[in-house]
DNA sequence: TTGTACGCGTTATCAC
DNA sequence: GTGATAACGCGTACAA
């Protein structure tokens, strides 16, 4: 007989009720030690495994948690993911992905359809999409766990992981004023995404902070592309006197800066340094490696996953999180200040 | 009432039995139009979406794909997870991802666990574990679907997609021979990956294909990593008669060797040409951008999607695909062939 | 401490 | 064509 057991096979050969077995699964304390280990000798001779769509079904809740995104940065996408196995792991819950078209004008009620059809238990939201209030809004709807990842405060702390990007940026040109620059060139991200209006303000904040002078000619548009970086490098490397340290709202944008040095003859860090924003790959595998700063991504999946499903016994999650400046070549004092 | 419509509140509302409404929804062909036509208003109604946990445990069957993985690159598996999204819209099944790590001991049995526990429908499996015969042993054991994606026939066609990167690099290295190429070096991938023996075997057949010599002064052996990459490149350039190109089993090692070159003054493609293979961010991101090989990942994936699930009236997916060269700056022809 | 009876939301069987 | 009724595998009241 190859059928996989169920929780009736379990019963009858260990000969007691279902709701033995039931208990022994759920570890209920009110059992006497001789039954359990009984009834646990049977599961293991059996192989029986419970079926998860049943004990959803009876539960009325399921044990999935959805991952929504809409990244360009695979990297981060993937490193979330793991983050949220060590979180899951050894427990029920099984992580579902679901990647969504920011720009198809159908988003919201793909996100809909899908939480609706899938009746996941819960969702973490990743940014840029994260940003949409409309969609905590559905998960509220729809009775489904929320937790949105960001750049800002964009919801109650038991919503949210947070990274600070506007302190992280302050920090980095910090650095770079410490390390004697004074015109500092900054590109933007593209508008309307909270990420890039933290980074952008971090920009402004710092510059102010430090008395420096950042007026148009030292920032440029960017839209987080590479084409995007070097189309906003190139622009800010025409002004008359050139700033000496670009500081790129994103890594692939400072590699699309790098190139346009590349072609502009400027060595890279001696003529002109460059910090980038996420740590991606590419930050460590262009010549030279970008200095730039890196979101603790995985730790910010743990703690969205737990939060969501918060597990008894399992203190509050923090909700905010603070990025790291990784240092490498790319940044060096400049050569000659006037 | 706030409580979310099952198939009784539909029925009752629409005064027809349950199993009315189910046919409605499994659309069978034998219902008279009116009746359906209600059925649906109330359905629209009421908002009713069917509880896919109560479908899967009427029908022994649930509704979702795994994927399990342990990829060093971050873009081929988001890609993938892209493609099987491609194959699995409009249907009621959902993707559920499972980062594992090859180097546990313990890792078939966490795979056996995670299929046992979810009771998935079925799996795709991604290079290098799918490799491992001993996972498409515990899937045909638990009765769970699978399909492998390769580098090469690892299992019948029914359950592989493959990409021919034997074929591949035969291409990539006739290229560089067509520019005039002579001496040209060789980074391996890891032992144990079926790959990485694939690629391997690709470049001496191309080298004996072209009559050329091929002694272990032009081979290096690399882990697929950028610091091996590294190691590799310094090594066949130490050579007394330097080759005039290498080719990289991935992109990562050919990004290595570029910093290697950058470090010894050589300038890439005009002293030393750079072959790639994956076609990673990586690869268009660094300077100069790098000539590699695209598989075709997501189609790939649909087609691995597809034939797992195996929807009604579609006609047998590809198992095998062909990858593309990507031509960029990294290769040219040598400066002086003596 | 353990068992009985029933419900969770759906599909399948087999009458009508 | 359509509708009772019984599964599917598990959890919960409530009783014993």
């Amino acid at each position: 007989m190859s059928k996989t057991p169920t929780i009736n096979d379990v019963a009858r050969t260990a000969g007691v009720s279902k709701k033995t077995v039931s208990r022994v699964i759920n570890r209920s304390p009110l059992l006497k030690e001789g039954t359990r280990e009984k009834v646990e000798a049977v599961i293991a001779e059996l192989g029986y495994v419970p079926n998860p769509q049943a004990r959803a079904l009876a539960l009325r809740r399921n044990f999935l948690v959805g991952l929504l995104y809409d990244n360009p940065n695979a990297q981060t996408v993937l490193n979330f993911q793991e983050g949220v196995l060590d979180a899951i792991r050894d427990t029920e819950f099984a992580l579902v992905v679901r990647p969504v078209d920011r720009h198809s004008p159908t988003v919201l009620d793909d996100i809909r359809d899908f939480l609706e059809k899938q009746r996941l238990f819960g969702v973490m939201i990743l940014p840029p999409i994260s940003e949409r209030d409309e969609i905590a809004e559905i998960c509220r709807e729809l009775k489904c766990e929320y937790v949105r990842m960001g750049s800002a405060e964009l919801d109650s702390p038991d919503h949210m992981v947070e990274s600070n990007d506007k302190e992280a940026v302050l920090r980095a040109i910090d650095h770079l004023v410490l390390q004697g620059h004074r015109r500092i060139g900054f590109i933007t991200g593209p508008d309307g995404f909270r990420s890039a209006r933290e980074r952008y303000e971090g920009f402004l904040d710092a510059m102010a902070n430090n008395g420096l002078d950042c007026n148009g000619e030292l920032i440029a548009k960017g839209e987080y592309t590479f084409e995007s970086g070097k189309r906003a490098a190139a622009e800010l490397l025409r002004a008359k006197v050139r700033p000496t340290a670009i500081f790129a709202s994103n890594d692939e944008m400072a590699a699309g800066a790098l190139h346009v040095a590349e072609e502009l003859d400027l060595h890279v860090p001696r003529d002109l340094s460059l910090f980038g924003f996420d740590d991606s790959p590419t930050a460590a595998h262009v010549w030279p490696p970008l200095t730039t700063v890196r979101w603790p991504i995985r730790a910010m999946a743990k703690a969205a996953a737990l939060k969501l499903i918060n597990p008894p016994g399992m203190e509050p999650q923090p909700h905010r999180f603070l990025s790291d400046l990784v240092l490498r070549s790319s940044v060096a004092p400049p050569r000659d200040e006037k």
